[in-house]
DNA sequence: CTCTATCGTCGAAGCGCTTCGACGACCCCC
DNA sequence: GGGGGTCGTCGAAGCGCTTCGACGATAGAG
């Protein structure tokens, strides 16, 4: 491997004027810089990065943190880490792998050994141990999700309770006025997973502003789930004509689940999926939903890690908007009849 | 950020001495030894990473490569993924996380700066073109799939020629004599992943072995390929009696055309997957199924990686064995009567 | 009781890079 | 035509760690 040393005899210089070609952070004549830029070509010269983050208190590596449960939108997780490694790179920035499960200690080992310029963590919850722990970091960190106390740490995310308010805005405008929300697992809720919350709470007050009558339930994971979860839809909200589900896990049996008790969608009940756009597409009917832009929440993480490492201001809550993309799976309750 | 320096002066020692006690690279006093780690607590010392690179020439971080298409098998990549980071934690070493996308470029890039120790690359295809780049690293290498010519580079994977042949002994023992194989999509055969290749050859020699009367037909994604697919080998092999279906985006769809053309599984038709168990047993009805053990395999692509830094001699091709898990899909064709 | 190993520790030399201060050379302005 | 800038380059000092050689001290061998 050829050092900088190597580079600078090659072209006659001496080695800071290499450095000084490389990082630009001093004028070189148009010469020199094209004589050390043909040899660091010739001799296939990569600067150490060992050697650099010594010198410059600088990886170029950024941490991403992910759950390693496998129980949940696995997909959605895999999006996420492609779009921030991607999206990390054109800030010629690479990506280190670590799992939730390390917990905080993982995250004090990477930081403090100086092998991260910052972090990015995914899954995090209303109360999450991790959080006290960041905010001592003196690596810049972005959370994807909204703990409960969110101060001193930025936070990027949808904005779910606008996602809510989407739905049901799109269901009304269509004529429905008793909406079932089928939410996640009762375990999401017990994690405090914030976006969880979020969604419920933008739920019920969208309803209230559009004086809808509406009622919310939980769903276990499994056919068995959607089928008594949607025994105590019909139970408490008699004459529902549309469902939202925040629930991916859930979809494909409740689709099946409807169609198995006769009710069509959507000419019998509509429905309204929250969930990655694939997701929606891969489903027997294409279905209306409101995309999860795990790619685009992914981008803004590294725009926003980026911001706060050239020590630019941020918002210390970023939400993206949501979109509601019409497809097959909304009618009006009035051609229901 | 205390140094080793600073450990050094606090426990009344020289920082080499520190660093002994650290690497254990020599004899230090148990008294010394207790004082140093003691400092090391007390001021939470961790090395400074880019410095130990630097003087000692190791990471002590591996880079995974892992595809970026989102088309294929999104969930066993994050198994993947995640059973890299759990096993190489256990070796005290970190992940890099790198797209395919970055191709060659990117492999040498992080070589050649000397950000990792080694690399372990998913998704390698017959003649894929990092190959040769891979070879000339002075890292070690370890491929998750075969490539057309494996030389001088270490693959492991599960041995789905095995995995093939034991999908037919399994169905031939139920006493099924007419066989099909649904198998991945053109465009994973165009590409040459191996694993399609090696599957077809081991499912059309154990055929021979086994005097069935078999056949293979690649699956178009959706729906739609479903439906022509199964309509193509009805035709080609008609009183077909078992399927081996080795495509994962294919089973769900497979099983609806399936019922909605009222062929029961397993009374009419048996059914043996190659996808993971939580697929598998994510169906309708739990599918037999041959496993495909992300966990497993990047377990073992770990340890044989962790071997080669070590300069431990290891077998250039390692094949799992298959497992077959019998379940609810598979009947014998003389009930189906 | 000396002679050689081994043990336990230290000092110093780097590993390859960045960055700061210094210093000619040159240009522009008055 | 001298004074003040900017431009372009260099040398040297570190960044924090590992590792090699050295060296006293202790122990075992003869």
């Amino acid at each position: 491997m050829p050092t900088i040393n190597d580079v600078a005899r090659a072209a006659g210089v001496s080695p800071s004027t290499v450095s000084y070609v490389l990082s630009g952070r001093r004028p070189i004549s148009a010469q020199t810089r094209a004589r050390v830029q043909a040899a660091i070509a010739e001799l296939g010269f990569h600067p150490h990065a060992g050697a650099r983050a010594l010198a410059s208190s600088k990886t170029n590596v950024l941490a991403l943190v992910v759950p390693l449960r496998v129980d949940v939108n696995v997909p959605v997780i895999m999006q996420f880490a492609t779009a921030v490694v991607t999206a990390a790179r054109t800030h010629n920035h690479d990506v280190l792998l670590l799992t939730k499960d390390e917990g905080t200690s993982g995250l004090e080992r990477v930081a403090h050994s100086t092998m991260v310029d910052a972090l990015i963590v995914m899954d995090v919850e209303k109360d999450d141990v991790r959080i006290p722990a960041l905010r001592r970091l003196k690596q810049p960190t972005v959370l994807i999700g909204l703990p409960g106390d969110p101060s001193g740490i930025v936070c990027v995310d949808l904005d779910f309770a606008a996602a809510a308010a989407e739905t049901l805005r799109h269901l009304a405008w269509h004529g429905h006025r008793k909406i079932a929300l089928v939410g996640p697992s009762p375990a999401v809720y017990r994690r405090g997973t914030s976006y969880a919350e979020r969604f419920l709470a933008g739920f019920t007050e969208a309803s209230a502003e559009l004086g809808l009558e509406t009622m919310t339930h939980p769903c276990e994971p499994g056919q068995e789930g959607v089928k008594s979860c949607l025994a105590d839809i019909d139970a408490e909200l008699p004459g529902v004509t549309a469902l939202v589900v925040h629930n991916e896990e859930a979809l494909r049996p409740l689709l099946d689940q409807l169609r198995a008790t006769g009710r069509r969608v959507p000419e019998d009940i509509s429905v309204v999926a929250v969930c990655p756009r694939d997701v929606a597409l891969g489903m027997p009917i294409p279905l209306t939903s409101v995309d999860i832009p795990s790619h685009d929440v992914g981008g803004l993480a590294v725009e926003t890690v980026m911001k706060l490492l050239d020590g630019r201001h941020t918002e210390s809550i970023r939400l993206l908007p949501p979109t509601l993309v019409e497809r097959d799976s909304c009618g009006s309750p009035a051609r229901q009849a």
